[in-house]
DNA sequence: GCGGGCTGTGAAGATCCTGTGACGATTTCT
DNA sequence: AGAAATCGTCACAGGATCTTCACAGCCCGC
C-alpha cells in the first residue's frame, strides 16, 4: 500500500508559477459501491486517481503528491482524529474532504477544526462529492497562471518562467527543477525576507521538519550557479535566524567609491547608488470519537 | 446597507512575529433565530462581522472587504444563481458559505460550481457553520502577492516586518532575530509599558525565571543601535521595577529650551534635568492614553 | 543621606545556525 | 542495462547569536 504512484510528479502541488497541473486525488474507502461509482465519474473527468482501502500511514500519502483526498473515517478506526491531524500538519496544501457515515455535529467541527476541508455525510451523491472537491482544490489553487510569462529582471540576470531557466546575457545557468523554482521563488518576493518554513512547504508542498536542511543546500547551489555566471552581483542574502531573501546588489560601487580613480575620469550615473539602497479555539465541544 | 465596516484591522492581537489578521465576515439570512445564535457566537470569538437582511447588490459586498459570507440563498429570490455567480466572479477570494434550507444534490452542485466554498443545509449547528467558514478562510489564498504589511514608523526608525529588520534612512539597523522581535514588539504597544514578564514571555515563549537579565540585555543591544543610527532621538524609556515603554522622543526640543535664558547664570543640577525630563515623559504619557 | 534592590554594561562561554563538501538513493537519459 | 543527472541527508567547521555572570551605577523608600 506505500507504492506511490509512477506517473512523474510533474503536478508537483505548489510551484510558484504553478503549472496547469492535472489533479491527482485518492479515495481512502472500503464502500466498494461508493467507490466504484466515483471512480467512473473520475474518469469521466480526466482526474488522475486512485483507491485505497486500508488506512495507509500519512507519510504514505504525504508521497503521493495529491491535489486532494477522500476519505471515509471509518476506514481508520479509533486513530482517525490522530491520522487526520499528522495528515493536515503535513500536508497545508492537501485538499482534505471527510465522506463518512453519520456523524454527531461535534464530530464535525472536529474533523474541520483539525485541518479538513469539508465533511460530506454518506449517503451521498458522487456528483456532490466531485462538486467539493472540485471547490476545495479550487480554492488552493493560486489564479496567477502561467501566462504572465513576462520575464523577471533582477541584475545581471533574467528569469524566463517559460523557460523553466535563469540566463544571464543570454547564457543558460543550467538550472535544475528545484534551483529554478526556489530562484522563481524568491525573485517573486523580491525585497521580501522568505523563512525557510515557508520557502520549504511552497517548494516542496509540505511543512518542513526541524532540521531539514534541504533549503540551505539548494540556496548554495544556486548561489554558486549564479556566483559564477554574474560574478559581480549577489543575490541571495542570508538573514540569520530567518530565511533569505532575493535583491540584486552589485558589488561594483563599493570598490569604486573606495579607490577613486584619478586617471580614469569616469562618469558614474547615480544608477548602481540607487540600486542598492532599492533595493482558539474553544473547545465547548465534546470530542467524543467514532 | 452600503455602509463600510469602520473598525479598522490593525488590532493585530498576533505576537511580533504572526500577521495574522482580523477576520471579517457577513451573514446575509433573515433567519432571526439563526442570526442571533451565530453573532452571539462571533462576538464571543472576537470575529469582526455584520448582518445583512435584504439581497445587497453584490457590487455593495466588494466594498465590504469581507473575508467571508454566510449566505441564505433564499433571501436572494429568483435570481439566487446569477447574483451568486457575480460576487463570485467579483471576489474569488472571498470565502462564499451557502447555508441555506433543504435543498436538491443539483442545486448543491450548481452552488459549488458556481464558486460557493461550502453548502451547508439548515438547519444546522452554528458551531458547524463557524467551522466551516473557518476551514474555508483558512484555505484562502496564499501570501504571494500580500503586501499587506505596512511598516511602522517611530521617529526616525521605520519597522519592516516583511523584511525583519528596522531602517534609518534606508539604512539598516541589522537587528539580528532577537532584537527585532524586541522593538516590533515595543513598538506595536507605543506609548505602554510593557513588564519584563509579558516581554520576556512573548519573546521566549515561556515564564521567565526571577533574575533572568535576557531582556535588559537586548533593550541594550537595541538601545545601541539605534542610538548610533538615529541619536537625536530617544526611543526605549526604562520605568523602574516595571519595565519599558517605546516612544519616539526628539532630544533636540530639550536642547531649545536649555538655551532660552542666558541672562539668569542657573546651575543646571542633575535634579533639574529629571525634573524636565519627568514632566515630559508626564505630559507624553496623557496624550498617548488618548 | 543610606542601604537595598534594580538596571546598565562589558565580556566570556555556551548554543544555535549556516556554509560546505561528500555520499548514497533515485530518477532520467542513452 | 549502464551512465549521467538530480535530489536529499549527513557530518563537520566556522560564525553569529544568545545567555549568563560579575560588577558598577542608579533609583526609591526609609
Amino acid at each position: 500500500m506505500t507504492e506511490s504512484i509512477t506517473a512523474r510528479d510533474e503536478a508537483a502541488p505548489s510551484g510558484p508559477g504553478g503549472a496547469t497541473s492535472q489533479l491527482r486525488i485518492a479515495v481512502l474507502d472500503r464502500d466498494s459501491g461508493f467507490i466504484q461509482v466515483l471512480s467512473k465519474r473520475l474518469d469521466r473527468l480526466g482526474w488522475e486517481h486512485r483507491v485505497l482501502a486500508s488506512p495507509v500511514p500519512a507519510d504514505a500519502v504525504v508521497a503521493m503528491r495529491l491535489s486532494a483526498l477522500v476519505v471515509d473515517l471509518a476506514v481508520l478506526g479509533p486513530q482517525a482524529w490522530e491520522w487526520l491531524e499528522r495528515l493536515c500538519g503535513a500536508l497545508p496544501d492537501l485538499g482534505i474532504v471527510v465522506c463518512t457515515g453519520p456523524s454527531t455535529v461535534a464530530q464535525r467541527v472536529r474533523g474541520l477544526r483539525l485541518g479538513a476541508d469539508d465533511w460530506i455525510t454518506k449517503p451521498c451523491h458522487p456528483e456532490e462529492v466531485i462538486a467539493r472537491v472540485q471547490s476545495v482544490v479550487r480554492r488552493r489553487r493560486r489564479p496567477s497562471g502561467r501566462t504572465e510569462s513576462k520575464p523577471v529582471m533582477a541584475g545581471d540576470v533574467e528569469i524566463r518562467s517559460d523557460r523553466f531557466q535563469a540566463f544571464v546575457e543570454d547564457a543558460s545557468l543550467d538550472l535544475t527543477r528545484r534551483e529554478f523554482e526556489l530562484i522563481e521563488l524568491l525573485a517573486a518576493a523580491e525585497g521580501r525576507v522568505l523563512e525557510r518554513e515557508e520557502i520549504y512547504s511552497r517548494l516542496w508542498g509540505y511543512t518542513m521538519v526541524r532540521g531539514d536542511r534541504s533549503v540551505d543546500v539548494f540556496v548554495r547551489k544556486l548561489r554558486q550557479k549564479l556566483e559564477k555566471a554574474s560574478p559581480r552581483w549577489r543575490y541571495i542574502h542570508t538573514h540569520f535566524g530567518i530565511g533569505y531573501r532575493f535583491a540584486a546588489e552589485s558589488l561594483d560601487v563599493e570598490s569604486v567609491d573606495v579607490e577613486i580613480p584619478p586617471s580614469v575620469p569616469v562618469a558614474w550615473d547615480a544608477r548602481d547608488q540607487s540600486e542598492l539602497a532599492r533595493t482558539q479555539e474553544d473547545r465547548e465541544l465534546t470530542t467524543d470519537a467514532l
